[in-house]
RNA sequence: CGCGGGGUAGAGCAGUGGUAGCUCGUCAGGCUCAUAACCUGAAGGUCAUCCGUUCGAAUCGGAUCCCCGCAACCA
């Protein structure tokens, strides 16, 4: 049978989460559902969690008189929170202070080290704390770090370093060899280039400046660069050196992150798991970035940032999903509109899929028709539904999430013109009555299935009132 | 020449070589089962500009102009 796994990144658990962490998790999990119903939910595996190590956490748990490791707990049960209130449907929460992962993200860095891609090496740079990342002189602005504005930290320290560059040709071979395992096609050319000025990686700190990390194996002194140790969680969290047969039924991950991942995720990442002796990940998803109303990045300073307990307050989880699945481009840069939240609910989910369902059960109780027989629907009404069904199928697998759900809409506007040209409300013919809302039934029922993943709640009303011939008010409108 | 994304109907977007599409909005007509919903038709674009490749370009190449991201929160 085939396995599907699937994570998204694991967020920094120093900030609440915002819109844009939305929509990474919207996409999951809408495909997750989707795949969940193709394969059966036993063989699919949805990975979320947070990132709980570095610098930067172990700062602010002091400013904050926390240890790191409150600090962590209060900020991991918010995004659990975030979950459930997105519902947000996981398997597997991830926490990379669980005990098991140091001992799973060691075992990574010991396999590494087998393969001789680990050594040591003086370093005397430049740290950036809010990069996690050391700096050259060049990279610097005024001698500060442009990303950050400030200045970064002498180090000079003696650091383990990862053999990156070792696989610089394996990773261009895999990428010139899978051209489509990175979505969408325009990222291509930037991962490549990145990738051929790759460099070693310094992977380890000094513990003694930062004590907050994964002890390296075999040297007390040193705790694992945060980034190596986070990693490694997409393959730990599928049994990596703990549970082999598990780990040989999910592997390779599909992988879902947004734009400042791509490197991470489709470079070093993958170095590490070619180091490992593990296959790379099978297909990378990056998704753009909500841009606020005014169509420019979100900022606290031009004060338009759109949060997303807000929007939940506002609009309802749901109404959320849809407008970003179903609205925003799934794989470029949006910006995020009310005014378009609000009409694409109210004339694709209210005015088109909720009032057909309506006035189809409506019609069926009036004109007595008994309806839900998908034995008895015209065959060539069926087909047509079919042919639209498998269509929309094949983009929900390409992760194509908002093309799906225009062709979602497209069946269900399909619906609308067919009981329009067949009036049954003024049909005489009884037999002729319950053939068009029987016909329209299964149409409404596949909409349903489709529109799931997007919007899990409202189909399973759906769902319910189409089986009992209850007439309601699916979507209710917002003024 | 720092890096990258983008400029397609009033708005938001699809569309990577073959007669310009989708949703919303607007206008006109129809229907009346339904959440003032539904259906039909219409108006509206020289696909930023220029040059080139091609039988043919929104789509490929070059140049130019403009917008956006690469400081903090952060996908």
């Amino acid at each position: 049978m085939t396995k599907f796994y699937l994570t998204t990144t694991l967020p920094y658990v120093n900030a609440a989460p915002h819109i844009g962490h939305a929509l990474e998790f919207f996409q999951a999990d809408a495909i997750i559902r989707f795949y969940r119903k193709q394969l059966g939910v036993e063989n699919v595996f949805f990975n979320v969690g947070t990132d709980e190590h570095g610098l930067k956490i172990y700062e602010k748990a002091l400013a904050e008189n926390q240890t790191p490791k409150e600090y962590a707990d209060f900020y991991a049960a918010k995004w659990q929170e975030f979950c459930k209130l997105f519902n947000i449907n996981y398997d597997n929460f991830y926490r990379t202070t669980d005990p098991a992962h140091y001992k799973a993200a060691q075992a990574f860095w010991k396999a590494c080290d087998a393969k001789g891609d680990i050594y040591k090496k003086k370093y005397e740079g430049l740290y950036c704390v809010g990069c996690e990342e050391f700096k050259t002189e060049k990279d610097l602005v005024d001698g500060k770090c442009p990303l950050h504005n400030t200045v970064p930290i002498q180090y000079s320290e003696e650091n383990y370093f990862f053999k990156l560059s070792k696989y610089k040709e394996e990773l261009l071979d895999i990428y010139a060899k899978n051209k489509d395992k990175l979505k969408p096609s325009s990222k291509y050319d930037e991962l490549i280039n990145f990738i051929k000025n790759i460099e070693d990686i310094s992977i380890s700190r000094l513990k003694k400046n930062l004590p907050w990390g994964i002890p390296v194996p075999g040297d007390d002194a040193q705790v694992m660069y945060v980034w190596f140790d986070a990693l490694t969680n997409y393959a730990n969290a599928v049994g990596y050196s703990t549970d082999e047969e598990k780990f040989k039924q999910w592997w390779p991950v599909t992988q879902i992150f947004g734009p400042d991942n791509l490197r991470f995720q489709c470079a070093i990442w993958q170095g590490m798991l070619l180091s490992a002796g593990l296959e790379p990940s099978k297909k990378f998803l990056c998704h753009g970035t909500i841009l606020g109303p005014d169509g420019r990045k979100m900022s606290k300073t031009i004060g338009n940032v759109v949060s997303p307990f807000d929007q939940l307050e506002k609009f309802g989880y749901e109404a959320v999903r849809f407008y970003m699945l179903s609205e925003l481009p799934t794989y470029g840069d949006a910006a995020y509109l009310e005014p378009d939240l609000k009409a694409s609910f109210n004339s694709k989910l209210a005015d088109n899929f909720g009032n057909l369902l309506n006035r189809v059960i409506h019609l069926a109780n009036k004109k007595e028709a008994s309806i839900n027989n998908a034995d008895l629907v015209e065959p060539e009404f069926k087909k047509e539904v079919e042919n639209r069904k498998s269509k929309i199928e094949n983009l929900y697998t390409d992760f194509d999430i908002k093309l799906a759900c225009d062709e979602i809409f497209q069946l269900a506007e399909y619906g609308n013109k067919y009981i329009q040209d067949n009036a049954p409300w003024s049909e005489k013919d009884s037999d002729k009555v319950q053939k068009v809302l029987n016909n329209l039934s299964y149409l409404i029922s596949t909409v349903i299935d489709l529109y799931e993943p997007i919007i899990p709640t409202s189909c399973e009303n759906a769902r319910n009132a189409l089986k009992n011939n209850e007439t309601i008010i699916l979507f209710k409108k917002f003024e």
